[in-house]
DNA sequence: GTCTATACACCGATAGAC
DNA sequence: GTCTATCGGTGTATAGAC
């Protein structure tokens, strides 16, 4: 056994601020300038104090979801507390998840194993809480669904992902009509007071 | 101006070869492992060639994509012809479209303004061609849509891809109840004879 | 058309001083 | 804790021989 190489404390304050630099450089130029050197660049220090915080790049990647995705996890449950939680829900998809971010990590996800798991894990919770919420919500009401709540909610979260995609490459054409289907379905399962 | 550099000719078989093997890349690896080398070696030739055929990985990237993006128009053009044109266009999706390059491509596109106008020319022509197809089978059979043609198509697009995202990391919860729906929209609209 | 050889930049990761 | 310095590897791209 190779001694392990001296390490810094997780969650210390520059240990969030690496991670959010990597958030950052992955938002604005993807995954590919993701590098130990650009990571430190941004935050002012030296290379090499990016592998006493981190024992390896993917390391640091693995960390970055991690700590998004318990984020992702706390906005959810929030939202489901609340009194409309159908609509809260979408709301917490629609206005806070970085989709662009999201695809970075899909994409990561294929090459880094440990990602790959954590990825899976964090989209069964993801799904499980938004379903239970819109089963919830249903038999609260006492309304028949149009469409399965899962099926519903795959399809929400699908069209969001591909609205904010094509937005950003300047695409637009069809997305109101895809917003309108969608809040109709909100308005006939979660109907305002 | 400094001279062109001499090159090969754009179309013949080696280009070819070269283009399938950045797609294969892609496929199995990701865009982070395509490079002038990997390309190289899995064709079986020296690396300086591919900087014969192509000025610079951008291009060859670029160009990969536009010959992907013509024969996916081609596909849907056959599919429009069909009389099952529904039916038709959606197997199209389903079947032929791999959605691993998809992601890599609009990843891609984000870094490579090239690219990106591509990408964005190539999704406004398939979406018109599917809307059409649709909006010409309701007419010819004299159905009321239940939801408008355009935010179907989205529905349809971003499901597929996201199912398919999905499974390539070993989630399928719910896929079968989206594919019901989608199954039961095409029944409704493309009866079978 | 395809090759050898090479320039130069940047990557991940480590040794070890302060 | 943070640094300087460095290793070996690999990337893009070019010069120029055959």
């Amino acid at each position: 056994m190779t001694p392990a190489r001296r390490m810094g404390p997780k969650g210390s304050e520059i240990w969030h601020s690496m991670l959010d630099a990597a958030e950052q450089i992955m938002q604005d130029q993807g995954y590919g300038e993701l590098t130990s050197r650009s990571v430190a660049d941004r935050i002012g220090v030296k290379q090499r104090l990016v592998y006493y915080y981190f024992s390896t790049m993917d390391e640091l990647i693995v960390e970055a979801f991690r700590r998004a995705a318990v984020r992702e996890i706390e906005r959810l449950e929030l939202a489901l507390e609340s009194k409309h939680s159908i609509r809260e829900l979408w709301k917490v998809f629609i206005e806070t998840t970085d989709t662009k971010l999201v695809s970075e990590f899909m994409a990561l996800s294929n090459r880094i194993d440990a990602l790959g798991k954590e990825v899976k894990d964090h989209i069964e919770k993801c799904r499980d809480l938004q379903v239970t919420g819109l089963e919830r919500a249903i038999a609260a009401k006492g309304i028949e669904p149009t469409i399965s709540p899962i099926a519903a909610t795959i399809f929400a979260n699908a069209a969001m992902l591909a609205l904010h995609h094509e937005a950003g490459m300047g695409v637009t054409s069809g997305h109101e009509e895809v917003l309108k289907v969608i809040a109709d379905y909100i308005d006939l399962h979660d109907p305002a007071d």
